[in-house]
DNA sequence: ACAGAGTGGAACATCACTGTTCCGTTTTCG
DNA sequence: CGAAAACGGAACAGTGATGTTCCACTCTGT
């Protein structure tokens, strides 16, 4: 679907449709209800050039719900949760997520833009972390008072805070993580 | 201040003034863009009714921010931060911050919303909660390795997290806290 | 150099929200 | 009860975002 050659663009289309999708996610995490002239100028675009690309609103924000739902995959993917021990796992996953940056704000701060179907049906990821929790219970290294979903809960709450805290607090991403990272394992270790 | 006699209000003028703030929080919480129509139609009152209690949307913006401001300094008040163990005093912030409800979430979600300079000026209740861990870690029970700008981190964060999770879940308020507690327990727990 | 893709700016009509005024109705309270 | 307070609805102009069109400019590849 990605690579859908009916949609296929050249290198510069390309180049600028992903200028405009990381400015909106940029500028939207920040203030979900900017205009669409303050996001074509993060993208360093003509208000013009985005209608182009993105002739409404809407088709903008289905634009980056699609890509929010592709990176997340990927990421789920790359940390491949069954592998492993389950907390071990947990960390990867972490790790992948804390990675999509202001997406996650977006995901988590308005998921009311997102009223494409996919969204609802394309739980998958989710689902892979609900299984890895079990399989943490079932190991006996995941707290079995705290409920699969709350322990899902609690993965995208702290993400959330650990990019507010580096984004407001001077804190390096990097030290945010680790942050985040000790304090989940300890949450929901056994 | 809050008895002002200058701005002292007949019992149906604070009555209805209690019922527009609240559906306000209520509705800006999930839809932070949401006309002042569907506010004052949320609040069962006509727009024109709205109009005379907050001129502007910016008056109404301070309006929420003042009250949250006062039921914040409240709980806070209430939770004695500074009484006994720093565990068991954290505890109690966690519950009274609970009872926020929807200005939780509008608090971390739009704090943007907010341009009061009061909002920047009044963190007091910052200062209670970044003693208290300083006092925990003095007591050798809360992580030396979590910085106390962390932790609070952490607080909002789990609190925003169990907020949703009974909102969107289904799960009972009540469980849901208690889910919050002990998660934020173990997790910031020397 | 040249054709064509890609772009930016200006101008325009439209639309939803806003803030305001006016007036009739309902509620409160002395 | 009767006056004052409080309210709701309708109507209106102003405003900013939106979506669209048209035209001129700048790259890119051959």
């Amino acid at each position: 679907m990605v690579d859908d050659p009916a949609i296929a663009e050249s290198g510069t289309r390309a180049r600028t449709r992903r200028a405009i999708l990381d400015a909106a996610v940029r500028v939207l995490s920040q203030h979900s209800n900017a205009s669409l002239a303050e996001v074509a100028a993060a993208a360093g675009v003509g208000r013009t050039t985005m209608h182009r690309y993105f002739p409404e609103r809407a088709d903008l924000l289905t634009g980056i719900s699609n890509d929010l739902l592709e990176r997340i995959a990927a990421a789920t993917d790359r940390a491949q949760p069954e592998t492993g021990p389950a907390l071990a796992a947990l960390d990867r996953l972490c790790q992948a997520y804390f990675a999509l940056g202001d997406g996650l704000l977006l995901t988590l701060n308005e998921p009311h833009l997102f009223t494409d179907p996919a969204w609802q049906a394309e739980a998958e990821p989710d689902r892979a972390l609900l299984r890895l929790v079990e399989r943490g219970r079932a190991e006996g290294t995941i707290d079995p008072e705290l409920t699969p979903e709350w322990v899902q809960s609690v993965l995208w709450s702290l993400l959330y805070g650990a990019w507010m805290h580096a984004r407001d607090s001077g804190v390096p991403e990097h030290d945010a993580l680790a942050l985040c990272l000790r304090t989940l394992r300890k949450a929901v270790a056994a």
